[in-house]
Order: structure tokens, then sequence, then C-alpha cells
DNA sequence: TTTGAAAATGAATATTTATTCACTTATATT
DNA sequence: AATATAAGTGAATAAATATTCATTTTCAAA
């Protein structure tokens, strides 16, 4: 008996991201995304139900690793401001690393292949953002107004920041990473 | 003879940014646009050679009102961070009001559709806004870093309010659009 | 009012794309 | 090594979608 290929799954999740980042959510097709895994299109069917659950599980294995990443090699016991700065470089690095992932989750939010229930299951996994700003306003470091909107700042300058980067807009550096994680802590401080 | 109604074309382009706001890109067909229309699906080919041509003009026209909207009432006299926040709070209102025109441009740009004439000359249109920018920092008000690096950090917090408050994330009401303001202020300022 | 040129129509057609399935191949288990 | 079971294949089929076009309707100009 032959038994099914974890590898071939990366495959086929990174020839979509490949492809989306570089079409658009719009422009795949299940062909175009088993030629460039390199298998047949019948493969994907044994892996997948359909196009809908290929997305749908591409979708929630983008979000869980962007959080899973965002947090690598937190501690705790950091001063808050060290802390934040290395989690605010995670999702930076993230990204920019990882542009086609994010690519993907954008253009899914306004598709029809998301279920409500992968939404669902995404939004819980912000909870830990949600804790850390908590920290950062007990300990008076930070503006003590609604955590959704001061994470909403955050999230937005990185995002922009990273599109920007990648479409030439930018040429990211040490320094300008920098001046960006000013302009994003001296709105937050309080 | 019979003329061209040039109502036609707005009514193609109101259906279509609908209908892409609430399917996306990739959910959308010239069946459903034309239904969303009210006309032919036929009618639809009088205006437009076909798909691609409709979703270039489209993404042009949007491009064009946004800037359009977004300097509406500025006066060069005002005193700079007045002029900014007036400009400010346009680019927010237009992204609230015109939350479809947004989604549509979002999911352009990763698409197969739009061809890179379009997207050069969307490119040049945001010009004026380094002309502020520029303004803002020969008055020393505001961080002289790259002007690129402060558009980004100012687009990227308005996107993601407009994104949060349109998904139910956020809440939004005018005490939160002058924390947010605030929030984008402190981080600008010298 | 008549006319004709162009818009409007939507069923028919062409094209693209998702999905299936009869078949082949690989490999765990015996 | 033999067997069985599931993976892998890709051409064939089904389904969805873009586009065309013969026909009808509209309306500006004569």
């Amino acid at each position: 008996m032959k038994l099914k290929d974890d590898k071939k799954v990366i495959q086929i999740f990174q020839a979509a991201l490949k492809l989306v980042a570089k079409k658009g959510l719009s422009g795949i097709t299940m062909g175009d995304i088993s030629r460039e895994a390199g298998i047949a299109t019948g493969t994907v069917y044994v892996y997948f139900k359909g196009k809908d659950e290929l997305i749908n599980a591409l979708f929630a294995a983008c979000r869980e690793n962007s959080v899973k990443v965002s947090f690598k090699g937190y501690q705790p016991q950091m001063p808050f401001k060290l802390a934040f700065k290395h989690i605010w470089l995670n999702i930076l690095r993230y990204k920019l690393q990882n542009f086609e992932e994010c690519v993907f989750l954008e253009q899914c939010y306004h598709s029809p292949f998301i279920t409500t229930e992968t939404r669902e299951k995404a939004l819980q996994l912000s909870a830990p953002f949600y804790e850390l700003m908590m920290r950062g306003q007990q300990e008076q470091l930070i503006k003590s107004t609604d955590v959704g909107l001061l994470l909403t700042f955050i999230i937005g300058t990185i995002n922009e920041l990273v599109k920007q980067t990648h479409y030439g807009g930018i040429t990211l550096n040490r320094s300008k990473i920098n001046t960006s994680f000013d302009l994003c802590w001296d709105g937050l401080k309080a």
C-alpha cells in the first residue's frame, strides 16, 4: 500500500502561493497549480476534494504559520519595548520573506472561497497579540486606548511597508527598518 | 441614431465594484456584472471590448477618483497640521464610504488583469502626496526621513483601520478616529 | 414622420477550467 | 516475492464562463 505524501501537500501549497502572488487568486487554475507543482492534475484531487478545499486549507495553514513565526523567540521576561520590537521585527521579517503567503491571505479576505468557519478560526489566532498590548498598557508604556485600534495601527504600518518594498516603491535597509519602527513606536508610546 | 449612454458605464462599474467587494475579483463573471447592472450581457460588450478592458478601465477610474477626493477642500495656506488632518480625514472618509473601490484596487494589485501601462499611470497620481509631506518637513513639523517611508506609514494605518472597520473588528466613532489620527501624527511629528 | 445608424438583447457558440475515472505505478504488509 | 491497497496519471467529460451575432429596439437627424 502506498501512503499519502506530506511533501506533495507542501508542493501543491507552494505552487499555489507562487501563482497567486504572480497572477492573483483570480488568475489561477487547478491545471496551473498541478503543472507548477510538477504533478498530474488528478493528483491534486487525491489530496483535496476540490479547489475550494485546497484554498481553505492553504488559508488556514498560512494564518497559523504567520502567528507561530511572529512570536518566535519571545520571552515574557523581556522588557516590554524590547519584546515588542522583537515581535514587530518578526512580523516584518515574516511578511517580507513570505510575501506570497501575505498576498494570498489578503486576496482571500474578499474571495468566495473562504468559508465563514475558516474565517472565524483565523480570527481567534490574534489573541496573543491582544495580550501583548495589554501588558504594555499595564506597564504604562503605551497609550491606553482600545487595543484593537493599536493593533490595527501596528499591523497597518507593517503591511504597507512590506507591500511598498515588494513593489519597488521602497528599498528597505537596516536604517529604514529602524525608522519605520520608530514611526510606529512614537505613535504608540504613552 | 442612438448614442452610447454614459450612465450605462457607471452602472456597469458600480455593479462590478459591488460584486468584487462581495465575492472578490475571482468570483465575478461578465454574466454576474450584467445582471447586477440590469442590462444584457451583450450590452457590456458595446461599452468594453472584454473583461480585461472593463477591469482596467475601472481600475483607472477608481485610482483617479481616490486622489481627487483626497485633496478636496485642501488650501495650501492652511497651517500644515490642519491641512494634513484635513487630507487624512478625506482619505479615511473616502475609503470608508467607497470601501468597494478600495477592495477592488487592492485585489487588482495582484491580478493578471491590470496591464503594466495601467499600473504606471496609477503610480504617477501619488505626486501630490509627496509634495504635501515635503512641505511638512520644510516647516520642521514632521520627521525628516524618506518621504516614501512616511507616506507608506500613513496610508498603511488608514488602510488597516478601514479594513478592520468593515470587517467588524472595530466600531469606529469620532473619538476613535481622533485617536487613530493621533497615533499617526505622534509617529510622524519631529 | 420616416429613416438609418447605432445600441440593446440574449440565445447560441467558443473557450476555458474543474472534475472525474479507467488505468498504471509504487510500496507497505504478508 | 507475491499481494493488495492506495497513490499517481492525464485524457475525457462536465461545468462554468467569455464572447459573438442575428435580431430587435431606440432615437437623433432629415
